[in-house]
DNA sequence: TAATAAACGAGACGGTACGTCAAGTCTTCCA
DNA sequence: TGGAAGACTTGACGTACCGTCTCGTTTATTA
């Protein structure tokens, strides 16, 4: 018996056609949104076949994630000025402003809905795009607790969590506009103990 | 010569018709998930004509946000015991066992997803499901306000975006458990200023 | 048990409502075509409900024939001069020229089609419609047996089969015109003996 | 621009599948009626997608009229004895066959009656089905003629069509049975001179 | 410098679901 | 209580894509 089927060689992987799928692929999320996205239309878009994207991605979601991988290589700003407030208004500023982007949100907001029906994509989302685009975020954080300015006992990864899931809710929901106010408040809240219970007042 | 269709009727719609469209759309969701829920699916599950919901229904969203809003009709507990943080860990412990629940978070993240890619659900969701839930809780935060518990130039909606964000990056990144840790770390982070740096140490 | 429902009352049946669903359907008929004739639409048209068809017709041919038994009510001429080729050369002149017209020939056409789907159609076509139309031919031509002019052993039923037959090729394959020619060709070939072999001319 | 879709390519065709749709239509008309004949039906027994079907046929009728030409291929005969009257019944004997027959009689009559409702099919049938078929009982009529049997100034084209539609009137009306003393009688009168008027009797 | 083997474009294939239309049945309300 | 209105279940329509499977055609090493 055997496999029926050998893995492909990427050493033979035609380059031209991998940038003109991912292309494809983000002009059309960005043309037509995602739902109307389909293997069938990238594959005429980026006049390959079918086939070619089949072989080298397992979904329709990990190719838009490449993608997106490709469009936002541009790094962001992690300054470390010595004040928490300031540096992490401009980070989180730089990350709402990609949200906020008419052609990157959206197909963001597709990945993390794509992941809901394909549990293949949360982890590799988790690795691939934000692991590496957190991890200087993480590291300020760190630093900012060396410094004294966090309490040392804190976790930050669950900080991370609720900063950039204060910064979700706004992509997902549309509950309002991802602009520097918004951020101005998140970290205000967060880092500036605007809403800290009052308990020693009396 | 006038429109073509008129509205259907709804004091002729069958109930026992639109209880058996809503049982059977949250049970294939919760069995086979909502990537593979059809309205097909939906139709024989129920024992009904596909025609009767298109007929009631824009999409296979709304019919989905109809049900599991039929489905969390019991009520969450919103305690106002005088202890902000003691009664945002049960309101938002309540929250977050919902979203953890097996049966009822993923077709909750789900429908975020959905409403990616279909406009008209965001809006529903935020009016239908989420509007009536989360007014008790605004209210908790400015009866906390005029206690002085918190500070009451504060505006308390954007609080509740990032307390819910928070949940939402858990269920929907799937980042991590969404137990009582994470719940009273989220908590704490916010009303008990936590994270707050400490510029005035010194 | 017994049965659910009982014929209903022809006493009570209300004129307008006949005379307007038959109106109806031979108008949709001629304007859009028997194939995209419906129950639905004939009943809109006629303003009336779907159930009052249901209810004194077995199906949508028999609504159309009666419709077109209704709208050819005017009777062809049926001579008797003593010349039987003259005579024939008009009467089937008149039926060609109603298979001609191009309100009454393609839904006979589409009668005749129907019939092939449904079995009740063909018997009730015979008996409703062809039958008493076709009932002075058969007498014009026992006369012509009486007087000579025809083999008196001939059975004319067949003949009479053979005389439409011709007509109904036109009608349905449509192989040429439905004209005058035709019909003088057709009287010449079975009355003139046009055709005859010769075998005893030598 | 350029049209969105080109022809399929017939040398990719694959012949497995259009054997299997073509028996499956036949099989199907023959067992359950053309009134209930559907594509999805046809798709389903054939073990073949829809779009296969689509993709090589423009309709419904097109499929059964292809089937019935497949099936009907064994040559019918046609004599030259000599004998004009004696050849027509053997010719018009067998096409009579071919029409009683209960699996190939009800496809023809259903597809002469599909082409009332489908414009396209009446000139498909009289090229593809009735056409090769035609031509040799038109030769015959011409070698008749040059023999003296038949007029020579007689169109021989309407005389087939005064034939066939004899036939037609029972295969369609089922107005009496399809058999030899129905062809013989037909043969007498067209060929025979049987019901000649005999205006030079007296 | 061929030969050769893989990836490639193209697209037909068996399927699933879409959203629409009409069939025939059933129920409600009006005159 | 017959009839208009129309919601209901059923089922087929024709379309869009799915993911798989050949086809020839590049393309880039290996012989």
């Amino acid at each position: 018996m055997g496999s029926s089927s050998s893995p492909p060689d990427p050493s033979r992987r035609r380059e031209s056609s991998r940038v003109a799928i991912l292309d494809a692929t983000l002009a059309l999320c960005q043309e037509e949104g995602y739902a109307s996205l389909s293997i069938e239309g990238i594959a005429a878009r980026a006049g390959v076949g079918k086939q070619t994207i089949y072989r080298w991605w397992p979904s329709k979601g990990a190719v838009l994630l490449e993608a997106l991988d490709r469009a936002a290589s541009e790094a962001a700003a992690f300054p470390d000025t010595g004040d928490l407030v300031a540096d992490m208004r401009v980070t989180l500023g730089d990350i709402a402003g990609f949200q906020a982007d008419p052609g990157l949100g959206p197909p963001l907001a597709a990945l993390i809905a794509e992941a809901q029906q394909d549990p293949s994509i949360a982890p590799m989302m988790l690795e691939t795009f934000f692991g590496p685009r957190r991890a200087p975020i993480l590291e300020r954080l760190r630093s900012a607790q060396r410094r004294g300015e966090i309490d040392p006992e804190l976790a930050v990864e669950p900080l991370l969590e609720v900063m950039l899931g204060a910064l979700f809710h706004r992509l997902l929901l549309r509950s309002g506009p991802l602009d520097g106010d918004y951020v101005a408040y998140v970290v205000e809240v967060l880092f500036g103990g605007r809403a800290a219970a009052r308990r020693t007042a009396g």
